[in-house]
DNA sequence: ATGCCACATAGAAAGAAATCAATGTGAGGT
DNA sequence: ACCTCACATTGATTTCTTTCTATGTGGCAT
């Protein structure tokens, strides 16, 4: 479906820069406040800002507010299953 | 590693488009020539020729030189080695 | 209430990407 | 030789993305 190829390249964009793959790896098993992913960065801070709400906005990472702190963490459903359809258009149907 | 994340957000960025997305469906299965992957866009022939370019030069599009006619093809181990490690950054190590 | 800390938002500047019209190229037919 | 067809390349334009500085906001401690 067309619609599904426009939502498909729309979280692919968000992934598709080095840095907030790298995020969405160090969200893979643990939640992390936005201090600690930033000292892994040489980014400011608005920076890291900006890119964890592109990746909030699809939907991929979810953030939990605690006192002045954000946690955020990997929302595992959604990778799961757009892992899979992904995975269906890049390998097709073949088996 | 950190080229990884870097070679993979290179591979991503130039999937990160629904009618790119929507090639590689098309050439999941069979063999097209550029003609005949025109005619379901509404770009023109220019446009058509730099978005497979972009697939071919990260190299999970083929193409095959016949007469006066490319003809692309998904790059099958490309795509699958590829699908596999961005699997493992989606979905982590959990199993 | 004041000040600081963690983070968000706004706005600007620079760079990258998408797309087109125009033109080039090389193969094949007449 | 010439023309046409399929595709590539160039160069320009517009639009999107990245990243920064500056500033706002809301919690928490003193």
């Amino acid at each position: 479906m067309e619609e599904d190829y426009i939502r498909y390249a729309k979280i692919l964009k968000v992934l598709a820069d080095s840095k907030r793959l790298k995020i969405v790896a160090m969200l893979a098993d643990k939640e992390l406040c936005a201090c600690d992913i930033l000292e892994e960065f040489q980014i400011t801070q608005p920076t890291l800002s900006h890119d964890m709400k592109l990746l909030c906005d699809i939907g991929i990472v979810n953030v939990r507010k605690e006192g002045k702190w954000s946690y955020y963490s990997a929302n595992q459903e959604m990778l799961s299953s757009f892992n899979a359809d992904i995975g269906k258009i890049l390998i097709g149907q073949r088996r």
